[in-house]
RNA sequence: GCGGAUGUGGCGGAAUUGGCAGACGCGCCAGAUUUAGGUUCUGGUGGGAGACCGUGGGGGUUCAAGUCCCUUCAUCCGCACCA
């Protein structure tokens, strides 16, 4: 009987939709299997070949988890906020809920269509009103513990989109998502203290799975340093505090430097005697965009104030103060001292404005370049401090600061509080009113949720408020606290928070009254297995963990951690190996695929790629030889036979299959996996022939991979029940050990033959042989043997003089 | 500049972590089936006539190196004046 995968997979996939196969039990006594993939944005475009590598993948786990007896959740919903379907809507006329809908159906048809064992019983959507009454619930919580709050910021505008946009969301200077450029503007905006969960962000990745880059690139974004806050005293009134890491070098600041927006300046205009200077140096730094200033102004430039001083507390010395675009007022205290012998950037900008280098600590060559090292080298010309080493040094300082009171220790982060507002419509709207008597009112509970007005104009105001703004029956409301006239804030959430909780909906995604109910939630969390792209790692993965915490600092989840392990999935390049893009015009339709050869086929071969976590370009001809192999999977149907026909050989071949599959599966190497379960295919040729026994394991073993087709021949070969209830095969460790094998016979070390042995063969026995050999006997005529390296069931290494 | 990865046949990629390099698949070659093409099946397939040579290049450690050490080159990704 020929192959027909479209009629058996649309059979399979009604049947499994029928009976609710995969709904996840509420039996909380089974062990439990929490496997997440991370909820599409449900674009215009459909389905990208992309999102089945990750979807297939845990996919694979959950159903070899639960054969394997586990209560298994793996559910799947919609991000589906956000500014294309705005756009969209905006372009077309249609209502953001109507094409969000349009779009989720079409996403879940091609879903289906591929065969994912999600619990469609517990589907969520971030834009239905239940549920983004949760999300605006947890920022009720977080403005109650201050942790939400408004501030007037230079933030990072696009000119395109008419929004905010997050540190996170520019990209090279450009909008992230549509590409235009991005300038600064001054705005009040909604902000999350991310910043002071930063220790815990960093400490708490000791307790948790995650592959080791991520985990590297979530320290490197939060940035953590540690060095000394120092006051400096000034021939103005204030102290001029900075921030170093070298407090050890203090003796060697020769200059200090502070940003351009530093509040100072304008505090001692009247003391200052080139304020012209300096405003037009402000003016052209202000100018640049972030990018600009760091891109393209590599060449040191500043202005010195003229008329205020510095004075180094250590040694007294008057030293003066220049205001240059290289340092930040967003990092530290927006001051620096500048150390030029032991700094690269202090040290071109005292090359380019002549200022003296005094070396502190010895080994490097400062007049011609930096000497940054720590490691090597003692302090010099630095008074008490002379012959430390630099971490002696830096103990002593801080010390000798903190004593003096002209400093203390202190640790800086790179991690920014989060910009939480947008200026838009299609995003949850935040639960704020604002009355002129009583400051920001959070919204009552009990009003939750705050749902969006039906509108005709999404289109942001000019002056960049958000539509809402526009809608006064919506914005004039009262004061929940004195009932006094008041106005609704009119931004909305960025599109992150939605998905910084909803791993937590899914547990109980139909409770009133709670995320979820207590006893679902600690039976659920953590997640155990959580797999995504990379390009999450420092905006969602990181939002959540913060959100998560919150949730556990108020009670809401038993666990620190929303993950218990992360794993991150490698692209699916074009075939010509670049990016898949429309312009490139390399993009694979998922459909196309699976209309062509199947849904088992499609996700075969994108398992089958490569190494699951490195990107692989596609390959229509490599899709052909997944294709091949379950149709010759499926002529095994007619190769049935019944009874004992097992060789020895063939038995061993299958118990080590059993072995290799199972626990690769675990280690995300499915490549190898269906590898070998093709080599164990092989072997079955070979024989000509399977029995029953034989059969039931081999198609058990493939079904997570290809779930359709194995689903059918269980059926058609009359096994009981389907296939998804039975259990996952074992093998016995004894079975999976040969009992001959060929090792390899080396003369100093290169291979001069190949011999079969028994596998327990003793070493001088195996000596004895070998040494006979036709083929090594000539080679140790009138040599000497200087040693016999022996390795069980691998080599014998004959060393001769 | 800093951080992270990667580099193995014509191609995608394996290699139990120091022990027979190239599993598995694609492609290719030959044979069988077929009127033919396609499909399918069987066999072969790193290079070299050979001794041998082969995991980006060079050096080293070792009986033994894709794997460890030093050095160098190339590509990709992330961050980027963070004091």
């Amino acid at each position: 009987m020929e192959y027909n995968f479209s009629s058996i997979e649309k059979k399979w996939q009604k049947k499994w939709d029928d009976n609710q196969t995969f709904k996840t039990s509420d039996d909380y006594s089974k062990p439990k299997f929490y496997a997440l993939v991370e909820f599409p944005y449900p674009s215009g475009q459909g389905l990208h070949v992309g999102h089945p590598r990750s979807y297939t993948a845990l996919d694979i786990v959950s159903r070899k988890k639960r054969l394997q007896g586990y209560n298994v959740l793996y559910p799947m919903g919609w991000d589906a906020f956000g500014l294309p379907t705005e756009n969209f809507a905006i372009k077309n006329k249609i209502h953001p809920k109507i094409v969000t809908e349009n779009n989720v159906a079409r996403f879940k048809e091609q879903l289906k269509s591929l065969g994912f064992s999600f619990d469609w019983s517990k589907e969520i959507n971030t834009t239905d009103p239940e549920y983004f009454k949760w999300t605006q619930w947890i920022f009720l919580k977080l403005f109650e513990k201050d942790l939400a709050y408004k501030k007037e910021m230079a933030v990072n505008w696009c000119t395109s989109c008419k929004c905010v946009l997050a540190n996170e969301e520019v990209v090279n200077g450009v909008c992230e998502r549509c590409g235009s450029e991005v300038v600064r503007k001054v705005k009040s905006q909604w902000m999350l203290k991310i910043t002071e969960y930063a220790e815990r962000l960093i400490n708490d990745l000791d307790d948790v799975d995650y592959i080791e880059r991520v985990k590297i690139q979530q320290k490197n974004w939060i940035g953590k340093s540690t060095g000394a806050e120092v006051d400096f005293t000034t021939t103005a009134e204030d102290k001029l505090t900075v921030f170093t890491t070298r407090p050890d070098t203090l003796f060697g600041a020769t200059y200090m430097v502070m940003s351009p927006e530093h509040p100072y300046l304008e505090k001692w205009a009247d003391k200052i005697e080139n304020n012209d200077e300096i405003k037009a140096y402000q003016v052209e730094a202000n100018k640049k965009s972030d990018f600009e200033r760091t891109e393209l102004a590599k060449d040191k430039t500043g202005v010195c104030i003229k008329g205020v001083k510095a004075i180094n507390p250590v040694n007294g010395k008057e030293i003066p103060i220049y205001i240059s675009d290289y340092v930040l007022m967003s990092y530290g205290t927006g001051a620096i001292m500048a150390v030029p012998a032991h700094d690269t950037r202090d040290f071109d900008f005292a090359k380019a404005f002549d200022l003296p280098i005094i070396e502190v600590v010895a080994g490097g060559d400062v007049q011609n370049e930096a000497f940054t090292d720590v490691a090597t080298g003692k302090l010099v010309n630095s008074g008490f401090l002379d012959g430390l080493e630099v971490a002696e040094a830096k103990k002593a300082i801080i010390e000798w600061l903190t004593k003096e009171g002209l400093g203390k220790e202190k640790v800086n982060y790179k991690l920014r509080d989060w910009v939480f507002s947008r200026q838009r419509y299609w995003g949850e709207p935040i639960p704020i009113v604002h009355c002129e008597h009583c400051g920001y009112v959070p919204v009552d509970e009990k009003e939750l949720p705050l749902k969006l007005p039906d509108i005709d104009s999404y289109e942001p105001t000019e002056n960049g408020e958000s539509p809402l703004a526009n809608i006064d029956e919506w914005v004039n409301t009262t004061c929940p606290k004195c009932g006094a006239p008041a106005k609704r804030e009119t931004d909305t959430m960025p599109q992150w928070a939605g998905s910084s909780w909803y791993f937590l909906r899914y547990i109980d995604p139909t409770n009133k009254d709670a995320i979820a109910s207590k006893e679902a939630i600690n039976y659920w969390t953590p997640v155990d297995w959580y797999n995504g792209g990379m390009e999450h790692t420092t905006l969602h993965l990181l939002y959540s963990r913060f959100w998560h915490k919150f949730l556990y600092d108020i009670g809401v989840v038993p666990t620190k951690e929303p993950y218990a392990k992360r794993t991150s999935h490698g692209m699916i390049l074009g075939e010509n190996g670049e990016k898949m893009s429309k312009s490139r015009g390399n993009v694979v339709n998922p459909d196309d695929i699976v209309n062509e050869y199947g849904a088992d086929t499609m996700r075969l071969y994108e398992m089958f790629i490569g190494d699951f976590e490195k990107s692989a370009p596609w390959s229509q001809q490599g899709i052909k030889g997944c294709s091949r192999f379950l149709e010759r999977i499926w002529a095994l149907n007619d190769a049935l036979v019944e009874g004992e026909s097992y060789s020895e050989k063939l038995e061993k071949a299958f118990h080590k299959t059993i072995k290799k599959v199972t626990e690769d599966i675990e280690q995300l190497k499915f490549n190898t996996a269906i590898a070998a379960i093709m080599a164990l295919l092989n072997d079955i040729y070979k024989a000509g022939k399977i029995n029953k026994a034989e059969f039931k394991t081999l198609i058990v073993l493939l079904n997570p991979f290809a779930p359709h087709i194995t689903e059918e021949m269980w059926e058609m070969a009359g096994f009981e029940g389907m296939l998804n209830q039975t259990e996952w095969p074992s093998y016995d460790e004894a079975k999976t050990v040969d009992n001959e094998v060929e090792i390899a016979i080396q003369i100093n070390g290169k291979i001069k033959d190949k011999l079969v042995v028994a596998a327990d063969i003793s070493q001088a026995d195996c000596e004895a042989v070998v040494k006979e050999l036709d083929s090594v006997k000539p080679l140790l005529d009138g040599k000497q043997i200087v040693k016999v390296i022996y390795v069980p069931k691998k080599l014998i290494n004959i060393v001769v003089k």
